[in-house]
DNA sequence: GCGTTTTCTTAAACTACATTATTTTTTTAC
DNA sequence: GTAAAAAAATAATGTAGTTTAAGAAAACGC
């Protein structure tokens, strides 16, 4: 069934009734997208927090110059939106894309405002979920500020196999913040 | 009133009748600390999140060779705390120290995971301190990927304002991620 | 208030990573 | 399956930020 992975991945941290199951279900919306689409667009507002049910999605910042800066990868059982503009309805920052074949649940905005007063376990859902955000993301921070771009290379290898085997080498590079070419080089060096 | 503060704080997001003010300023322990005083030591078990009455911490990272990073700075009216080993109830990786003579209210892991059963809305609460924090690193992040540290240095300045002028130079550098002397040299640049 | 310690500045030499350009390899489109 | 396009590798040159060192200014301890 298709929605079985995400109240399984609800279901680690709050457990539902029946019907409080059939009403969560009800304001998802399903879509299906092709590899390499558009699913948020900077300036656009950013109307939903996203569930990747199948397939592989990519968070990146580009500059004025059209540099690119790869801020989340998403896969299988992830939430991923751009969280800033969600939560204020603003124009998005960011552009989320599609890198495979995927299956995304949409939950808007004003779905999850009257979802956390049905149902106030959600609150503590997303308190969950956004407290494991924020843990990665000041990790993050730690490894950029204090780790080469070498090192940070290895342990996004270890951390994220997975979408380190789905994602362009370029993709991982502006990750990591360097060039394509550094990470080149970094990979022949591996060797000596 | 002492407590004021952190019930002002609190009152931004929920709002607390009399029986649960007075539950959650009793969980509540409150310390003073002179400067220079480590509130949080890298290795300890990080027992508590913390709220800043009145004065200012530092909260790094401190690498193998002695090289800090400065992970956050906290004043008057925010939450600081080792968030990835409060939770896990671990040994921390970073450390927290005053800068400022500082009033701070801890309020212990127990008690908080007894307080969101007690009181549900602080699940709401927390959810939003969560999601804020999120918000910020995720912006941090981006920032450090895209912009030099030039820039960094003006948007902190614009951003915070007064966090720039109660901590040294040497500690805004190692928030942005450079060298004491290279944020010299950003800052004699200035003028021309 | 004064000596000591820490922080800040300046500057020269150095390095991690960027840029540009070219070639090779992989992916995509039909 | 093949041509075209995109990505990856390699290499030379360039630069943002580091390191080291030394002097000046500010903060600290008593």
């Amino acid at each position: 069934m298709i929605e079985n992975l995400v109240l399984k991945n609800i279901s680690k941290h709050i457990s539902l009734n029946e019907n409080e199951t059939s009403y969560f279900l009800s304001i998802l919306e399903e879509k299906k997208y092709a590899k390499k689409n558009i699913i948020l667009q900077e300036g656009e507002i950013c109307r939903t927090i996203n569930f990747v049910q199948s397939g592989t999605l990519r968070a990146f910042y580009r500059d004025p110059e059209g540099k690119e800066s790869t801020i989340m990868f998403a896969i299988s059982d992830w939430w991923i939106t751009d969280m800033s503009c969600f939560i204020n309805q603003q124009p998005a920052m960011l552009n989320i894309e599609t890198i495979e074949d995927s299956l995304i649940l949409h939950l808007k905005k004003e779905d999850l405002d009257e979802l956390y007063t049905k149902i106030p376990k959600f609150e503590r859902f997303f308190r969950i979920i956004m407290q494991n955000a924020y843990i990665r993301e000041q990790i993050r921070v730690i490894q950029n500020l204090s780790l080469s771009a070498e090192q940070r290379y290895y342990i996004f290898l270890e951390k994220y196999p997975q979408v380190a085997k789905q994602v362009r080498q370029k993709q991982i590079a502006s990750y990591l913040g360097i060039t394509p070419e550094f990470l080149s080089m970094i990979r022949a060096n591996k060797n000596k």
